[in-house]
DNA sequence: TAGACGTGGGG
DNA sequence: TCCCCAAGTCT
């Protein structure tokens, strides 16, 4: 993965294959290089080039990306793998305008992959260059109002070349010296020349708009297992939350959610809620479990069989509930519980 | 354009 | 146990 082997680990002048550069980005959108490494090697071994996930099932693709979040990221992943495959031969387009116009691909991931997967001098600015440059210039003015200023700032600072290793270099220093807490200035090779290190302000900047509080929601979730083993599951449409994962019939999520079950048995709440935290709300779900006999058929979902199910396909808050019904069962099953 | 959209780790 | 935070894009 380019940001974590980083510069050095690349002979000058070689420029790393765009898929990957393309591929990692997209996967490094809100998201750690420590949660993303597991992800990028699993789908780099499976899907070497961008004409594979192009011709995969998007089943596949969504489950291989169930628990990295964002799950717009691996709708527009798709979508994007098959624009280039369909209407530029299976090759990356260079151009930063057009790189602009694939789906998923945003102002900073288009300057990200024209400078290094192309070499070319674009002006690359994520959460990690708005920090750097906010402290070099001790600037106060909150985001994202100070958006256009430091993009200025950045472009200031952007080399004609290398821009790829500068690009990533800069990224590197936010995400490992100038961090948003405690910034390791001790160790900060640009500490001469920063405003805020002079002032003594780099802790408290980039200043940020202040942050709403979130609601709590609640909801049911509806885990049914056949006796055969076979689970009942449904595929959430693309639009929205979880768009296009795999997930439990469940009651909608607000305050006080009608009972919704997927299928006639003898639900039986479990003792524990599985609490969840998305972007802009909480969620507490109420895990509901029945067994029901083979010739039943669902109102809602399909009934996956044991073999073809692994709870890694699905999104974290329905694996939690997967989870709790599990341990509920391996108690009942040691007797420790009625 | 502000809000929707996940998750895991740190305090 | 919470609350807060972090490597964007789309509508």
């Amino acid at each position: 993965m380019p940001r974590r082997t980083g510069p050095r680990a690349r002979a000058a002048g070689v420029r790393p294959d765009p898929y990957r550069v393309w591929l990692s980005e997209i996967m490094l959108q809100q998201t750690t290089v420590a949660a993303v490494k597991s992800y990028f090697t699993a789908f780099t071994e499976r899907w070497p080039t961008v004409t594979a996930p192009a011709s995969a099932r998007d089943e596949d693709v969504m489950a291989a990306w169930a628990g990295l979040g964002y799950y717009a990221r691996a709708r527009n992943l798709l979508k994007c793998a098959r624009v280039v495959a369909g209407d530029y031969g299976g090759q990356f387009p260079q151009d930063h305008a057009t790189l602009l116009t694939l789906p998923g691909v945003g102002r900073y991931t288009a300057a990200a992959v024209a400078a290094i997967a192309f070499d070319d001098p674009q002006v690359v600015v994520d959460g990690n260059v708005e920090r750097v440059m906010a402290r070099l210039h001790d600037e106060h003015t909150p985001l994202p109002q100070a958006k256009p200023l430091l993009t200025d700032y950045a472009a200031a600072l952007t080399p004609p070349t290398r821009p790829g290793d500068y690009a990533q270099a800069v990224m590197d220093l936010g995400a490992t010296i100038c961090t948003p807490k405690r910034p390791a200035c001790g160790l900060c090779p640009r500490r001469a020349p920063c405003a805020a290190w002079a002032a003594g302000t780099m802790a408290e900047l980039p200043k940020k708009a202040p942050k709403k509080r979130k609601p709590t929601r609640h909801g049911i979730a509806y885990l049914a297992r056949r006796v055969d083993g076979a689970w009942l599951l449904e595929r959430r449409p693309d639009k929205g939350l979880l768009g296009g994962m795999l997930g439990w019939p469940g009651s909608d999520w607000g305050e006080d959610p009608a009972e919704a079950p997927p299928i006639r048995a003898e639900w039986r709440a479990l003792g524990e809620e599985a609490r969840h935290t998305f972007t802009h709300f909480h969620l507490r779900l109420t895990v509901k479990t029945a067994l029901v006999p083979m010739e039943r058929a669902p109102d809602r979902g399909d009934f996956i069989e044991a073999p073809d199910f692994s709870p890694a396909d699905l999104p974290t808050v329905m694996r939690k509930a997967f989870d709790l019904a599990q341990g509920a069962l391996e108690q009942a099953a040691l007797g420790w519980s009625a």
